[in-house]
RNA sequence: GCUCGAGUGGUGGAAUUGGUAGACACGUUGGACUUAAAAUCCAAUGGCCAUUAUGGCCGUGCGGGUUCAAGUCCCGCCUCGAGUACCA
């Protein structure tokens, strides 16, 4: 009988499913331990080799995990919101649900071949209504709360209302808008509804906002930087203002040190923690007070706030810069300069934030013709207007230092602006000075002969002195952007009455997304669910009625926007732990059993994105008592991408020729995508096939080599239209699942990127028919084993594969686990063991890489069904001790000496020299060494 | 520009964290079995030299250094990749 993987393979995976083999237990007697995959979004595309590396790594852990005792939580769903399926819908009119749908049921097919260990029962899908009306959920929960930065903590809005009636917000320390205005008690109670509304949402948690976006009139929708070429629209060429919009936002800059904070308490890959902490991008320095000087057609002195890291250059201050969008340009500029200001700031609108941020080179800039006091000297200090300043980072306005930041030196020099010295002995007839280490302050009244750090702390607190400045952290992370002009996301729990935002109740959840006839924006420039005519709110049914009975009395209008796509990847995690209740997003039970995720796989395009969005909202739910860990995720470890190794073939510029790679030489060329399909593994084009995939080269000319048409190579992303997609089925077909969990594990390591090479896999799928031979000595291939006590070698191979093994999956060195196992069973091989004392051991150990195998094995050898419930077998160290030689781990040593001895020693000598070193004797204390090694040459080790 | 990561055979990658570099696998070559193919098994496979065997020299991007001993540690470069970018 011979390794029918076909066969075995869809067995078991039967066997798994019928009976619920990985189900998970709430509150079981045993230990818990939760391993997660990042959920995929169904792409139409299906998947391709490359999506299950992380699948197959988790499922490896959280097996291994369940052979140690453990109660494992596993699970899987899908982020099943996005945009795809909503442009899908777009040119076909078929409904998203129905796209998502079948791309759900192919993805689970695909899965299941592969035998992953999940607990299917407790799938999540974002865009069920039942998962994002808890999504809803804690959105309403956050737009219910206010952000205490003297409790470092999120509390009840109520809490907040409470203290504007009695004390107003004077005394609050909370994160709000910059331009929330101060009030008393008296004046806060005076204020009728509305306005009292508008003051809160500045304070809460989610709000609304006007936020400058880039929008594109003609297509009536709001475009991403990436959406934008050349400041037009990338479909359509259309022109691209940016505008503001009133979006919803996420007040994550509350949580902004937290989060930078509790990057130390988690043990994720440094680099991804960097790009976090760079991301939020702290930086230290003083926020400082410049009035303007009113001049004769503008009588007031307006105040203008700029933050700086360098406060103690403040005397080298020659002029100030606002960014264009800065709101006090308008009042400032003089009649004299109103002109070119305007100009200006109108041909800056237009471009967009990518083209200012590529054409750094440029200088551009205007006078408004108004001037600030300095707040030591009393100087009059002139005000530009520049593109470099950006209007989203700081107040939008900077102090500028030529002499110590190059930025402003060269606006300076471009613009003939006077460059004061402030530093001793440097020279800044070149360039400017920004060194902080070597800063030495002079020119400066009080601060001359300071360096940096004093110079900082003294100027910090004349500015306080004078009322004109304070020491602040500003951070580069912005409030996220909340809104999508989308059909296909989870609609807002919000109604507007008189124009303000109120939440429907929560026994009304969820808010289902309405029936539209088109998944584009409205003929008025409305998100698509302006097209839903069953959208508004009935408050007193509590219901979504017909948007004809809108009478803004008892019915009003819903919100139109859509939530973004990491909305609903934000707690699914907590969420698998109880996915079917419905009283609560998760029962209490059920957080503080299950807790945090102890394993988190997925890829490292998500560091900026879901990964700190999700920790912001579990800091909050852990601020609302809801969860026990402010952090969801213990451990993290992206999986490198799996790339593929795309072929090219070389047409000739303006002809029907097709060129070997080998002869093109000085010839003009473009490379074209092969199809991988139709190359072979020698890089030969199979040229009649090719013909039939491209029609339009069916009467090319084929220059050839050797009689061969040879294709170039070029490794690359994944992906469709690269045609260099391998496809996971076609694989299992060949190969069989287990071949391919073990082979995308043997490429290279897990975080390692990594390109796919179809032809390698030959080797896993001989090694694991090798370990089926070993079981099946029998006559014809029969299963047959021997109960007779194993040979010393072959414990020996044994053990040392159960000490090396466990040790990789410890360490995710999946890699080399795999060649262990080959190691292993080539030994067995050779010593032609066949007993039960050995392969019942392996036939464990083997399982969490080839499931499937060794399920089919264990069945044999014991006549009961599931090996996955099985303790993972013990290393004893004894029989490894016995023969360090084959596999030195008493190098690991307990004691090394190095000694130098002649050349020409034999062994007995060199243990006599050994002994009688007088260094080494000294150390050794008395005690006997095990064994003294001998590297050629003349050192030795000594294992003691 | 800044931050992080990586450079080892024809290829993917090992190397017990300072201890005989190239495990394991692909590929290649030769052989066995076979009418043949597939499958399987055996042998060789970093380079150069020597060959009658035992052998010798060089070798982990480059140049230095520390050490009995360096792919691994230190200093200075080069190249590639990823992320980020007028962040005041």
């Amino acid at each position: 009988m011979s390794y029918n993987f076909r066969e075995i393979e869809a067995k078991w995976q039967r066997y798994w499913a019928h009976k619920n083999t990985f189900k998970a237990i709430n509150g079981s007697e045993k230990e818990k331990y939760y391993v997660l995959d990042m959920f995929p979004y169904p792409s139409g595309a299906g998947l391709h080799v490359g999506h299950p590396l992380g699948y197959i790594a988790s499922d490896i852990y959280a097996r291994y995990k369940r052979h140690k005792g453990f109660n494992v939580l596993h699970p899987m769903g899908y982020d099943s919101f996005g945009l795809p399926a909503e442009q899908y819908a777009i040119q076909t009119g078929q409904h998203p649900s129905i796209t998502t749908e079948a791309n759900i049921a192919r993805y689970r097919e695909q899965l299941d071949k592969l035998g992953f260990s999940y607990d299917w029962q407790r799938e999540v899908r974002t865009s069920d209504p039942n998962y994002y009306k808890w999504t809803q959920w804690v959105f309403i929960q956050l737009f219910n709360s206010w952000y205490n930065k003297s409790k470092d903590k999120a509390e009840k809005i109520e809490q907040l209302i409470e203290i504007f009636k009695k004390e107003g917000n004077t005394n609050i320390n909370a994160s709000c808008d910059e331009d929330t205005p101060l009030f008393t008690a008296a004046e806060w109670n005076e204020l009728n509804s509305k306005k009292q509304e508008e003051l809160l949402l500045k304070y809460r948690l989610t709000y609304l906002a006007d936020t400058e976006v880039n929008w594109c009139p003609a297509l009536g929708t709001v475009l991403a930087n990436d959406e934008i070429v050349n400041g037009v629209s990338e479909r359509g060429g259309h022109p691209v203002e940016r505008k503001k919009m009133t979006q919803w936002s996420m007040r994550i800059t509350a949580y902004a040190q937290r989060l930078l904070d509790d990057l130390q308490k988690v043990d994720w890959p440094q680099s991804l923690k960097d790009a976090q902490a760079n991301w939020i991008g702290r930086s230290v320095g003083a926020s400082v007070t410049f009035n303007t000087i009113p001049s004769d057609n503008n009588n007031i002195s307006h105040p203008i706030e700029v933050f700086t890291t360098r406060p103690d250059t403040i005397f080298g201050v020659s002029f100030m810069t606002l960014a264009p969008e800065h709101e006090l340009v308008l009042k400032i500029t003089t009649k004299e300069q109103r002109e070119e200001v305007d100009n200006y700031v109108q041909i800056t609108s237009k471009r967009s934030e990518r083209d200012r941020l590529a054409d750094v080179k440029t200088i551009t800039g205007v006078f408004t013709g108004a001037f600030v006091e300095h707040p030591f000297t009393k100087e009059s200090i002139p005000i530009w207007i520049g593109d470099y300043v950006l209007a989203g980072y700081g107040t939008g306005a900077v102090m500028s230092v030529p002499s110590g930041d190059q930025r402003d030196y060269d606006f300076a020099k471009h613009f003939n602006i006077h460059i004061p010295n402030i530093f001793e002995g440097i020279d800044i007839s070149e360039e400017a000075f920004a060194d902080k280490e070597l800063t030495i302050i002079a020119n400066s009244e009080f601060l001359n002969g300071l360096n940096y750090k004093q110079a900082t702390k003294k100027v910090i607190s004349e500015l306080e002195n004078i009322g004109q400045g304070r020491g602040k952290v500003n951070y580069r992370l912005r409030d996220a952007v909340f809104s999508r002009q989308r059909y296909w996301g989870e609609p807002f729990p919000v109604y507007y009455v008189d124009g303000m935002p109120k939440m429907i109740d929560e026994d009304c959840l969820p808010l289902k997304l309405p029936e539209v006839e088109k998944y584009l924006p409205t003929d008025t420039g409305e998100p698509p669910l302006g097209n839903a005519t069953e959208w508004a709110w009935d408050m007193q049914k509590s219901k979504v009625v017909n948007n004809s009975l809108i009478d803004h009395v008892k019915i009003f209008p819903l919100e139109l926007n859509t939530m973004p796509g990491w909305a609903g990847s934000s707690q699914y995690f907590n969420r698998y732990m109880d996915p079917e209740n419905d009283k609560a997003i998760f029962s209490q039970d059920a957080i503080n059993y299950w807790k945090e995720v102890d394993l988190y796989i997925g890829g490292v395009e998500h560091a900026t994105g879901h990964l700190l969005y999700s920790r912001f909202w579990q800091k909050f739910m852990f601020d609302k008592e809801l969860v026990p860990h402010e952090e969801y995720a213990k451990k993290l470890i992206n999986q490198g991408m799996i790339l593929g190794t795309s072929a090219f073939v070389y047409r000739e510029e303006g002809t029907n020729k097709l060129i070997s790679k080998g002869l093109i030489n000085d010839i003009n060329v473009s490379p074209l995508h092969a199809d991988v399909s139709l190359v072979n593994s020698s890089d030969e084009l199979d040229i009649e096939a090719f013909k039939e995939w491209r029609p339009e080269f069916k009467d090319a000319e084929f220059v050839l080599e050797n009689g061969k048409y040879i294709v170039g190579r070029e490794v690359e992303k994944m992906s469709k239209s690269k045609y260099n997609v391998v496809n996971p089925d076609e694989i299992c077909e060949e190969y069989g699942a287990d071949s391919l969990r073990m082979y995308e594990m043997f490429l290279g390591p897990l975080e390692q990127a990594k390109p796919w090479n179809t032809a390698g896999i030959s080797g896993v799928y001989a090694f694991l028919k090798k370990l089926w031979r070993l079981y099946h000595s029998g006559p014809d291939g029969d299963f047959q084993i021997t109960e007779k006590p194993p040979s010393k070698e072959a414990l020996k191979s044994l053990h040392k594969t159960i000490k090396k093994v466990e040790e990789d999956i410890v360490n995710f060195s999946f890699n080399t686990s795999v060649a262990t196992f080959m190691i292993c069973v080539n030994e067995l091989s050779a010593q032609k063991c066949t007993s039960r004392d050995i392969l019942e051991p392996l036939a464990i150990l083997i399982s969490p890489y080839a499931p499937h195998i060794s399920e089919e094995l264990w069945e044999k050898l014991r006549h009961i069904e599931s090996v996955s419930t099985e303790p993972f077998p013990k290393f004893e160290a004894d029989h490894l001790i016995e023969n360090s030689k084959a596999y030195p781990i008493s190098f690991n040593g307990k004691m090394r000496f190095t000694i130098e001895l002649p050349l020409d020693m034999g062994k007995e000598e060199i243990e006599s020299a050994v002994m009688s070193h007088e260094k080494t004797k000294a150390q050794l204390q008395g005690r006997i060494p095990k064994k003294v090694i001998v590297v050629p040459g003349k050192i030795v080790n000594i294992v003691g």
